[in-house]
This record gives C-alpha cells, structure tokens and sequence, in this order.
DNA sequence: AAGTGGTCTAGACCACCGT
DNA sequence: CGGTGGTCTAGACCACTTC
C-alpha cells in the first residue's frame, strides 16, 4: 500500500471486522491512535474517513467513535468494488462462464464508452450462481486497450482483483443506475424466475483514475435474492 | 454554514451548475483556488473533496481537476438529502398527503428504530405525483421526541428542508435497503400500475450526528418512472 | 472542567502528467 | 522540466459532550 493512512484504515477494518470493538461499540480516541501507529493527527483523521466512508464507524463530535449497527442479512454493496464474493461471505458462489470474447463497438456502445465505433472490447456474459441457485446474470464490456488479456478463469473468479493487483488498474469512479423491471424471457429462464416477472436492475459505468471509461456492465438480479445495501454520510 | 470549507464548496458547487466550466471541463489549480478564496491548502483541499464526493468532479494527480460526465435523465440521486424535489428539477413534483398522525411504536416498529414499544412516532402516508403522474408511495415514521411537530403542509413540501433549516437537526448518516418485488394491491391502485407489476423499493434508516435513529421510510416506486443514480469513488 | 472530535494554518516533500 | 495533485507533519484554537 505504501501509504499511511490506507494501511491504517485497512488495519482498523480488520480489527472491526474480527470484533474487537464489540463490546463496547466505541473505538480508541484520536490520541490514543495517534499513538498507536506513530503518525500525525491529519494522518489519522484521514485514516477514519476512509472508515467512515466505508460505512463502519461514525464520529461524535465531543463524545468519540462508534460502530455502526451492523447489516444482518446479506446484501450487495454499492460502495465496493469486490463484488458479489466480498458481499456476500456467508454464502458460496459460483460462476458459469456464457459468453467470452473480444468485439467491435457498434454505435450504441461506442457512445456509451465514449470510443470509437469499431474499438476492441471484450465481451463477457456470465451467470451468477449463489448457494446453488441462480443469482444473476452479469454482461460487460472491457476496453480491450485497457484490459488487453482476459480469459474464463479470470472470469470465473474475480475480474475485479485480476484489474487491481495484476494489471495494476487504478481505478476511479464510477456510475450506477438502479431500476427495476419486467424481466427478460431469456434471463427468465436462466434466472428460474417466470417471464414478467420483476428484475433488479444495475448498470454500471466503470472509470480509471484518470476519468477513462473502461468498463460498462448491466446486470440482471434475482428479484427475490438480490438486496442492495447503501450506506450514506451527510457531511 | 460558518465552516469555511463546506462555504467554498457549496459556492463551487452553484458555480459547476451554473455551468462555468463547461468549455474546458476543467476547474481551476489548487494554487488558484487557494488565492481566489484566500484559506490554506487544507481548507481548498476539503472543499474539493466534497465536491468528488458529490459527484461533480475526479481530480487526477500531475494533471487537474475535471468535471464528470452530467447524467443526462432525471434520476433520484441516493447520496442527496433534499428528495426528489431537488432530484428532478425539471419536472413538476406534488405530493398528496394520505395519512399524517401520531402513533405509538409496535414491536416491529420498536426494533427497528431501536426504541421502546410505545414510544410516539409521526406516521406519514404520501403519494408523490411527477409531471402529473403518481410516481412513488412514501412511508415514514418519524421519532415525536426528536420531530416534535409536523403538519401537512410541512408534510406537502419539503419534510428535510424543515428538519435541517428549522428544526436544526444535525442528520448524520443512513442506511438504504433496495431492492424489487412484486408489487402489492394497494400501492397498484395507487400509482396505476397492474397488480403483480414490479416494484423498487427503498427502505431508508436515517439518523442523527449522535447515531440516534430518527426515521425511518418506505418508498414503493413506480418501476418504470424511477431510477436511481448512485455516484462513487474508489479512493 | 476535562475529554474528544472539528476546523484551520503553514510548510515540506513526493508522485505523476504533459511538454 | 514545470505544473499539479497526493501525502504527511506540527501546532493552534474551537465546539460539543460528559461529568
């Protein structure tokens, strides 16, 4: 990681997430840290913004820091880039490869990409299968100039991780929109749900740090399986 | 306001809509920034990063700050607190109130807002009406000790406008559940859709700087009126 | 009044982008 | 190489909570 308070927040997360802050629900004051991991306040407090920002913890002005309620049941999280396999930890998950392989933006992709019509992108439908049972199905496109390699076994894991810490993506932003649907008759009958059916809806618009759109995807939930977690600051 | 960070990003904020950096889709340097307001780096430095956790900008290091693409559709924007009125600003927004009374907590209730069976709570029926068509039936319930009075013309306009600016409720984070069913019956009859048609939902657990629990909703969208647009940052 | 987080300043050095 | 963001430090003072 190399920088502080990345390393910090993500130690802090660990020490949450093992519950060592169960039983009172309060965290060490600023100072206490501070001490801790040897740093300056500035440091520190950009380390809990990431916690903050993260969902974990919230800060009384006056008072110190507390966990969050936690999230009972298993949702999908918007914030995160590790999909379903981060989010859903409790449950297995499995994926089955439809589709893989490189094609040329038509119009509507390329405008969406904000590329050339004609520019190389791979193309990848998958299905996603949660405790042995049909999740959703999940199709993307890739700038192949931006992921120049991609395979059924990257795919069939995590594409998210491959980006990250092999390709050495940094990326940035990114849109979702969220709506809902009748679904499909063909994602119907992969899904097992019946035609008309409603469908959870996510489109997302994926970008480097730089602002370069390198991914669009669009994916289609299982009605009665797939729940949305947001969490939101007002700061 | 009287921080100085959250003035100068609220002022960027009118400045980015009225469209002052279109042309060059670029914001002025830090260094610029520094001068034109007169604060410390850090100060500029805060001010920015709202605006990149709003949504309006990315920076990228060695290069500058840049406005992000403008979503062109009306969506409902999960990070805003102001709801669809400040969302949807180019349709005409009504609401119709169907219910407004004070109630007292059930164990239902009780445990999800963590409070006591019978604590008193404002419970809220609204139906709100886009360019002249239902578009979404809202729940909520409000915790009486913390929202003491509410009538219905509060209730018609803007619920959090009286919350922040009157009441000076300092709100401080939220949880948001969505996700897609079938919809019920009565909701049906009520945004003119056919029975079984599907149905986003938002349920909304919004609490105060100090964690307290002070409301929480229930929206059922009309599925083919609503979208959601969620903007985030990977950093 | 003591404890704890929130805002702000001034300055140093590093990392990355573009010419 | 100059320009621009990113990280980090050290210290001051303010605002709110708790007792």
């Amino acid at each position: 990681m190399a920088v502080k308070y990345k390393e910090i927040a993500d130690r802090l997360e660990c020490e949450i997430q093992e519950g060592k802050f169960d039983k009172t629900k309060k965290l060490p004051t600023e100072e206490e840290l501070i001490k801790k991991f040897e740093v300056s306040r500035n440091t520190i407090r950009k380390a809990i913004n990431q916690l903050v920002n993260r969902g974990y913890i919230y800060q009384v002005q006056g008072s110190g820091m507390f966990l969050r309620e936690e999230s009972v049941t298993d949702y999908i999280n918007l914030g995160s880039l590790r999909g379903l396999t981060k989010d859903l930890t409790s449950k297995t998950i499995e994926t089955k490869i439809l589709a893989l392989h490189v094609l040329e933006a038509d119009e509507v992709n390329a405008k969406q990409m904000r590329c050339e019509v004609g520019t190389k992108l791979y193309y990848i439908k998958r299905l996603r299968i949660v405790d042995k049972e049909p999740f959703s199905i999940e199709i993307s496109y890739f700038k192949k100039e931006i992921v120049p390699y991609l395979n059924e076994d990257i795919a069939a894991s995590s594409i998210y991780s491959y980006l990250i810490e092999d390709l050495k993506l940094n990326i940035g932003f990114a849109d979702k929109v969220i709506n809902c649907e009748k679904i499909d008759e063909a994602s119907a009958i992969e899904l097992h749900v019946n035609p008309l059916d409603p469908a959870l809806i996510i489109e997302n618009t994926v970008c480097l740090s730089n602002g370069t759109i390198f991914e669009l995807s669009k994916s289609v939930f299982h009605y009665q399986k797939a729940k949305i977690l947001n969490r939101i600051n007002f700061k």
